[in-house]
DNA sequence: GATCGTCTCCCCCGCGCGGGGGAGGTCCGC
DNA sequence: GCGGACCTCCCCCGCGCGGGGGAGACGATC
């Protein structure tokens, strides 16, 4: 059976764009389309999608809010990824706090946007901007320091979280992180919840993951 | 101030070879050697190394139970460095099990050495065998399937492992690793802790590292 | 001076994680 | 037949982790 998409966007442009990259799929189909966050609920209940390709900005019901909502009044919400045109919109990273799945750019090429429903659907997590790790390919073949600047722009770490989340990626738990840094174990939970926030991580397993996947860190 | 290491090896020219490659860095100090397992306890009261390069096959008393013994019996231990012959060596994840903090071939480079060295003195764990990662260097440029499966053979994990560990990977809870391969979270929990046990890694977290560093995954 | 961001530290709280055991099942090879 | 690996599930238990709050100090900016 195909993963069913719901399309909830402002723009019928965006929406039609979507269901055609999305039904040219054999293995993806589009079962509705909603203008704004407050027609969602019903939408879901009524149609149970598998996926939610939901924006952030819209009239009436942001995608946050409406994110909330869904899995709020939902018996088992479906997966909700969450599509904006800017890759550093503040908004979508409380999206993903309110429990989205995943990150969509409008911009995005067709393969990723189907790559990223499809990832969504069988339940994995598109924690960092796409956006992100194609910058980190784009500067230089292996990701080195401009890129991993670049990067940390992108997802508006400070250097104090910079340098937390690369004594992760390490193995480090919080008191050796505390100890290195000759703060206090508090102070390193606040920034951890901080970086966890800004990449859409559940975890600091997930972190460590999207500091690899967006050459954050690199291997070897 | 150096970091100090004490040599723990039944073979006069193993130690020899590693006072030879270690005293000649400026920030490393040799400050003493044993033969075996039994006459390390003293030595590590007496010189408060900070590193213990131990050797795994010794006669009287082996690298684990030596291992076990230090961390024991002394109040602020040295960090363990686990020296082998064998890659493949099941000794060698006994002692990791046992608390030792790192992993190192004798036939590693020079330069790996004292990498290995200053690595676990500044509290970091090495949690692989470098030889994996270099293995997966020299097959094919990107890590793909070959290296991952040879990767896989050093690690000795079992497939079922092997597929948590992929799982985990992608940032999955072992409760959602459980509903992907529909067992229970026990199971799955089973499974992980014989990962960390065979990867040397303290959390998930560690073992993720490890998948990445070894090329049993590839970011991008 | 007021505001803002950053870094620092504190509280309470629930839960997932990992360690320590054990145990039954299948399949394979000796 | 009998070990031995492997997969599966179970128990108890402690603790680290992460969420949700709040708050003070500092420097930069307006």
């Amino acid at each position: 059976m195909p993963v069913t998409v719901l399309l909830v966007d402002d723009e019928p442009l965006v929406r039609a764009g979507l269901r055609a990259v999305l039904d040219a799929q054999p293995d993806i189909e589009v079962v509705g389309e909603a203008a704004d966050g407050a027609a969602v609920i019903p939408l879901v209940r009524s149609l149970r999608p598998d996926v939610v390709a939901m924006d952030v900005r819209m009239p009436l019901l942001d995608g946050i809010e409406a994110t909330r909502a869904v899995l709020r009044s939902v018996d088992e919400p479906p997966k909700i990824l969450v599509v904006t045109t800017f890759e550093n919109d503040e908004y979508v990273y409380e999206a993903l706090r309110a429990g989205a799945d995943g990150f969509l750019l409008k911009r995005a090429r067709p393969a990723e946007i189907v790559h990223a429903v499809r990832l969504v659907a069988e339940g994995e997590s598109l924690l960092f901007p796409a956006s992100v790790r194609q910058l980190a390919a784009e500067h230089g073949e292996n990701g080195g320091n401009p890129a991993a600047r670049a990067a940390l722009e992108r997802a508006q770490l400070t250097e104090r979280e910079a340098e937390v989340l690369r004594l992760m990626t390490r193995g480090l738990s919080n008191a050796e992180i505390a100890a290195r840094l000759v703060v206090g174990t508090e102070t390193v939970k606040s920034h951890v919840s901080a970086i966890l926030a800004k990449l859409g991580a559940r975890d600091r397993t997930q972190a460590v993951i999207a500091a690899y996947e967006s050459g954050f860190v690199a291997p070897g």
